[in-house]
RNA sequence: GGGCGGAUAGCUCAGCCGGUCAGAGCGCCUCGCUUACACCGAGGAGGUCGCGGGUUCGAUCCCUGCUCCGCCCACCA
């Protein structure tokens, strides 16, 4: 028989079993209290990586512990259409078949986008299915359907008929390889080395200003020039008037608080079409707007053939060359400075003047601000709070119209009276003066502006449809930080204005995975990594409990493959202890364990009570762990006590006990305790690990079609008693005392065939643990026979809590080093407890039950010390 | 220019409301194929917890300065 755990063997099975009974499927009519979350849609560029599975394996887990609290859970999966994102992706495709999307046309455009939606639509979710998620897959979404559609109209047209949203020309993020407007969030800055120059202007009257720019081709768009308020370099050319060379326009030169005066000259050319800083400067002093830039990135200047049509950068040298070579070029440096790119394609951004829409932002933000400010709503970790308000804060218009082909067009239509409205349904006909010429307004909206909806729009709102009346608002946003503005905040916006309610009242920041070298996972650099190759290679437990390892900690973390492996090893582990030691003793050559009845706690040995208490921590830790949102430190402390506790110590110690001869109340106390326990961490880890548990689970004594179905553990008053806590306290020193001999024989040299070369003999007991119930711990774990007396031989000691050991090898033994390092250690120990205590300091200030900790150490150790020492002493006679 | 996070064993990381916390996994060394597991077991080596000050009876854990990383925000062209 294969006593190796398959992942590969199982899932399956349990895919299907978990989908045929309906896990994920929630029902809005239930009484029982409800869970939700709202998937965050991944984009339909491509496929999942690592970085989804993580935040996604979190959901998961939230989902599956909910249903075990036996919470009605509604997990809304879904997927974002992210227009102007797969736009990019199908284009470049396009490009690299040499041709182009106007080539293709419209229509054969939206096909290939929709083929596109097909394929990675249905790749994403099946990477879902093989990570086992319990999605409501029957709710899934998808930011195109029609439904949604209309909840971003409903939105839209409010925001419009409130005048919360308008249209207008301004200056704004402009994309030439998109040509295309952008958010002021959708700029990645990038740092540029490039030269500054020093421009020469003549100002009337034969005087003239230097100003300083990286951006030489843009003084052809100069509509005035700057200077700082008062300084007294230029103070007397304020109010003349400079002559712009080339175009030979004549402009005024302006104070501004803007300028700096340190930077450069302390003279600012001010081109309002072509720089952010500008257009405010120039609308503060009525400054023309002169466009010397098309929108595709070329000049634009027809009065001045030689530049005209070429791009900036090409432009930029020969305007330069231009102006020196009349003089006006008075020197350069280099220069360090940061230039937006644009975050989907990567090209530099160029600040343009165009009529966009846009939405006022300051009214909506102000209750998203109280919301965060009264922890209405809970970031974690908290820091992220401060992020999400300093942006709030400083909340800016946000330009939501895109000039792309792909996404939502804006329901706006103007008829030919020149009455413009939006609209929720396609309209005909103008609603003011019945006008049919309408035209619709080009653009499309941000995809950020539907994905803003997201929590509400799922469920059918505007509708008052049942889901939404059951399932929001959700509790949980489980998300990653680089959306905290682009989306979470947003929702919260949007949530509150228009249902009147926060989506969510938490939102669990996940980890960011890197690449192994510490950069950004990415696709493009072969970086990024397909969950699917990592579920083939450790199994999807193996992926999910790693998620949950590393995906809360709010740090960072490298990818580590290596991590996932011993996830892969921790699944086997759990399977064997199940099939190998309890099935195979217990089962009677069935293929599950019979139910067993509660012992009478009385017949309960020290051992079984120390693993119950062990239990209870645990049980305990994982309820702290999900309250708080740390499935770090619950998965390492399950980890921990499954592999350590459970399987090392607790398996091995009651293996006798099992055995068919063991007298009957015993053994039946150790098998009802060990699969008790087993019972209660395979719940426990079912969140994290559901294939191997269910698995699991089945060999179990009465086992439900799965685990979603039974109940989460809570901690049995037994396990955690007075008695079971003492027993435990007497346990551990055992298992102190085991190890210093296990020591002490492996560096006694004696071959490992010598089964019965150790003697043993135990001294000493605990309230919890008689002598002879340590002495039976220890020669079961050790292994080494008990003596009553060692009648001379010699030996050495080891010294754990209450108890001792002389323990005798057969060999002559070559190294006490063991002893005497424990007792270097002890009188180590010893000397820093007694200058402690002696510091009268610390006495006087440190707390009652410090001090009082520390007495009792110092008098433990001093008695293990001497106790110790005089067993050196007698050997050595 | 502001702000945030990090600097802990060879590697990847946990611990940090100050006092058995110096930890885990992987790697390494030595034993061991003992009827759950070699995807294993037992034992072991390995860290002045970035550096300098300070607070405290006591600091990896608090304060401060510095040095390196990473990220976010920012209209010095």
């Amino acid at each position: 028989m294969d006593k190796t755990f398959r992942p590969q063997s199982v899932e399956l099975k349990w895919r299907q079993r978990w989908e045929e009974l309906g896990i994920g499927r929630a029902d809005p009519d239930s009484p029982r209290r409800k869970f939700v979350i709202a998937l965050p849609p991944p984009n339909i560029t491509g496929a999942l990586h690592m970085g989804h599975a993580c935040g996604f394996s979190i959901q998961d887990a939230l989902s599956r512990y909910h249903r075990m609290l036996g919470d009605e859970v509604e997990w809304c999966p879904g997927t974002d259409h992210a227009a102007i994102a797969t736009q990019n992706v199908i284009e470049r495709e396009l490009a690299a078949e040499g041709t182009t999307k106007e080539q293709l046309g419209r229509e054969q455009f939206k096909a290939r986008v929709d083929a596109w939606y097909e394929e990675y639509g249905g790749r994403i979710y099946e990477q879902m299915r093989r990570l086992g998620f319990t999605c409501d897959w029957s709710r899934s979404r998808f930011t195109l359907d029609p439904d949604y559609v209309r909840s971003i109209r409903t939105v839209f047209k409010a925001l419009y008929d409130e005048g919360l949203i308008y249209r207008g020309p301004r200056i704004v993020n402009w994309c030439p390889h998109d040509r295309s407007a952008i958010s002021d969030e959708e700029i990645e800055w990038q740092e540029h080395h490039d030269t500054l120059y020093y421009l020469r202007y003549p100002v009337e009257g034969g005087d003239y200003i230097v100003v300083a720019t990286v951006r030489p081709e843009t003084m052809l768009g100069d509509t005035g020039v700057a200077v700082a308020p008062g300084d007294a370099r230029w103070a007397h050319l304020v109010g003349r008037h400079a002559v712009i060379p080339l175009v030979s326009r004549e402009v005024p030169i302006v104070e501004d608080a803007a300028v700096h005066a340190e930077f450069g000259t302390g003279a600012l050319k001010v081109t309002p079409g072509h720089d952010p800083t500008d257009y405010e400067i120039g609308r503060r002093h009525a400054l023309p707007v002169v466009t010397v830039i098309a929108p595709d990135g070329t000049m634009d200047t027809p009065e001045l053939p030689q530049f005209h049509g070429l791009p900036v950068e090409q432009a930029r040298p020969l305007v330069a060359d231009a102006l020196r070579q009349i003089g006006a070029l008075v020197k350069t440096e280099e220069y360090v400075h940061d230039v937006g790119h644009c975050d989907r394609c990567g090209h530099v951004l160029e600040p343009l003047v165009s009529e966009q829409w846009w939405v006022r932002m300051a009214s909506l933000a102000a209750p998203g601000i109280t919301a965060a400010e009264t922890d209405e709503v809970s970031f974690h970790p908290t820091r992220y709070t401060d992020v999400y308000l300093s942006w709030m804060r400083n909340i800016r218009d946000w330009c939501i119209s895109r000039q792309i082909w792909l996404g939502h067009s804006i329901p706006v239509s103007t008829c030919g009276n020149g009455h413009q409205f939006a609209w929720i349904e396609p309209p005909t006909t103008c609603p003011q003066c019945g006008d049919t010429q309408l035209t619709h307004d080009p653009d499309v909206l941000d995809t950020w502006f539907s994905s803003s909806l997201w929590p509400f729009a799922i469920f059918g709102w505007p509708a008052h449809t049942r889901d939404y009346e059951a399932f929001y608002p959700t509790n949980v946003l489980v998300t990653a930080r680089d959306i905290i503005f682009l989306w979470v905040a947003r929702m919260i916006m949007t949530g509150i204005k228009f249902t009147d309610r926060l989506p969510f009242t938490d939102v669990l920041i996940t980890s960011t995975i890197q690449a192994t070298d510490g950069s950004r996972m990415s696709k493009s650099k072969g970086t990024a990594i397909d969950p699917l190759v990592m579920i083939e290679r450790y199994g999807a437990d193996a992926v999910r409990a790693w998620a949950a390892a590393v995906g809360t900690g709010g740090q960072d973390v490298r990818f580590d493959e290596d991590r996932i492996a011993s996830y892969q090893r921790f699944a086997n582990k759990l399977w064997n202890v199940t099939t190998g030691v309890l099935l195979a003793r217990l089962g009677r050559g069935a293929d599950s364990i019979p139910v067993l009845d509660a012992p009478d706690p009385d017949e309960l040995e020290p051992e079984d009570r120390w693993m119950l208490a062990e239990l209870a921590s645990v049980v305990a830790e994982s309820d702290a762990g999900f309250a708080a949102f740390r499935f770090h430190d619950t998965m390492e402390r399950l980890y921990d006590t499954t592999w350590h506790s459970y399987c090392d110590w607790y398996a091995e110690m009651i293996k006798p006990r099992l055995h068919e001869s063991a007298p009957p109340a015993s053994r039946h106390a150790a098998a009802w305790t060990a699969v008790t326990v087993l019972d209660t961490i395979v719940r426990l880890l079912h969140p994290f690990m559901p294939f191997v548990t269910e698995e699991c689970a089945q060999v179990l004594p009465d086992p439900a079609p799965t685990l979603q179905g039974r109940a989460w553990p809570r901690v049995d008053p037994l396990w955690n008693n007075a008695a079971t806590t003492a027993a435990h306290a007497g346990v551990s020193s055992v298992l102190e005392l085991v190890q210093h001999i296990r020591a002490l024989r492996q560096q006694s040299g004696l071959p490992a065939s010598a089964r019965d070369a150790v003697r043993v003999l135990v001294h000493g007991s605990a309230a919890g643990l008689s002598n002879a119930d340590a002495a039976r711990l220890v020669a079961g774990l050790v292994p080494a026979s008990v003596a009553e007396t060692l009648d001379g031989a010699r030996s050495v000691s080891v010294v754990a809590g209450p108890f001792h050991a002389e323990v005798s090898l057969a060999a002559p033994v070559q190294d006490d080093g063991h002893t005497h390092r424990q007792l270097d250690q002890l009188d180590a120990q010893i000397a820093r407890l007694q200058a402690q205590l002696g510091n009268p300091r610390f006495v006087e200030r440190a707390r009652a039950d410090v001090v009082e900790g520390a007495r009792r150490k110092l008098d433990e150790v001093t008695r293990q010390s001497q106790t110790l020492r005089a067993l050196l002493q007698r050997e050595r006679r």
